[in-house]
DNA sequence: TGCTTGAGCTCGCGA
DNA sequence: TCGCGAGGTCAAGCA
């Protein structure tokens, strides 16, 4: 830890800042403060205590004592300004970007602690469940979604876009399966689109069948009006099934057994 | 600040993060750990260095020194567990919820911070900008989207949903009007739903306008295929009129000319 | 409690 | 750089 400083004094508080912020070091200050922001829109914070941390790429998060999101934020910040009101004796610092143009000013009162780190981390976070992970799990293993099904396709494209998957059932029937993890109407609709597409393409019935997670009772009832049909997957099973391709490929899981719960 | 320890020991880690955690207080530990988590979907995160905040609210974030956003987090944990996995001297971190059912397990190698402190912040954020924002503006100031124009009713129920405001123009058309603060093609689909909506009602035609702070190519082609009209608002406009709102109703306002750039 | 919708959404991918 | 879609989205409002 490249410092640790407790109550310091506003201008101790601004020559730490000002050394090593915008220079790939985590700082984290503890203190009261209120913060005005302006751009996209136009916020104002009155005073309170709160923890700011600037990452090493140039993130800036205020938090509060609650919630689990920040109170105010940049994500990129492109220019910092560290400044001593003498007036009021406060620490003024503030976090520029442009586009969009944007101004984060956080203004210190008191200051409690600051910390200044040079974090290691060069892990990275490997996550299985994204959507993504359900098409590969089904081309993998087609009855996740029905006995019978072959995939054909993966990313079919259409005048109305990218069919997630084609596939044919086992009284050989065209199957359009559109895969989302969170489907609300839009995506009946879409389904709905990518069915008509494929019905002027192949001239007969063709059957959509939408794959999700999760499913609320008038999607359902949207989607059935429509003929279209609702299959549930567990995401235990895709991840599973997703392990399985990983063992195969690299004879050794990242999510491997040590991992389950 | 109740506590601040450098280089503890677990045991010592443990004891203090026992004793605070899950009791109104902030807890913010820099170390060096890996993070699991499972629950809508699995994540797997190998050591690295990282801030773990536990708010007071009982939230979770574990931050890398990269990025705005959280590496893993729980936005509310309903139970915590504080063990000592004396086999590999980790301090291992529990945090359950349900509904969604999902945990994240956080281990920690090496402790360089932790700090314990009641964090006291009453003050609300106070945000303009928001969508809402724009209606009341629009309603206070119509003249922001056309001369002439006359605000008949906000949040008007139609059998398609609630228009945001009905108004007539200076030639005594009635128009219906969307406000979107980020336009897509389902909010043109939306407004043509209002719109077909007043035409049956009032059988005859109805100019469709959407407001919005900005617009794509494309969504405006779309628009202006059926028919329908954009209107950009500067978001700057928004926040003086609202202002002006302000200081009529309340004589003073939160965001007076003291916060003006 | 579940459902719907907006967010200073953020973020990553692709054109 | 912009546009588009996903997110362990989160969070607020309402039924």
């Amino acid at each position: 830890m490249e410092e640790l400083v407790e109550n310091p004094d506003v201008s101790t508080a601004r020559d730490i800042i000002e050394e090593y912020v915008a220079r790939k070091y985590t700082l984290q200050i503890n203190g009261l403060c209120s913060v005005n922001y302006q751009g996209r829109a136009k916020s104002k914070l009155d005073r309170g205590e709160r923890i700011v941390i600037v990452k090493q790429c140039s993130a800036l998060l205020v938090h509060g004592p609650e919630n689990y999101q920040p109170k105010n934020w940049q994500p990129e910040v492109d220019s910092w300004s560290v400044e001593v009101d003498d007036e009021n004796d406060e620490l003024v610092l503030e976090a520029r970007r442009s586009n969009p143009e944007e101004l984060v000013e956080i203004r210190f009162e008191e200051i409690d602690l600051v910390t200044v780190n040079k974090m290691v981390d060069k892990s990275e976070l490997k996550i299985r469940g994204h959507e993504v992970d359900i098409h590969e799990s089904i081309e993998d293993d087609p009855e996740l979604v029905e006995e019978g099904l072959t995939v054909i396709e993966r990313e079919r494209e259409t005048p109305a876009g990218f069919i997630d998957v084609f596939a044919r059932d086992e009284d050989d029937n065209y199957v359009v399966i559109e895969v989302k993890r969170n489907p609300d109407y839009n995506t009946v609709l879409q389904l709905q689109r990518y069915v008509d597409e494929i019905e002027d393409e192949f001239r007969g019935d063709i059957r959509g069948i939408l794959v999700a997670p999760k499913m609320t009772e008038k999607v359902l009832a949207y989607l059935e009006e429509r003929d279209l049909e609702f299959v549930e997957v567990e995401m235990e099973d895709v991840i599973a099934s997703y392990e399985a391709i990983d063992r195969s490929q690299k004879g050794l899981s990242d999510f491997g057994p040590e991992y389950e719960t």
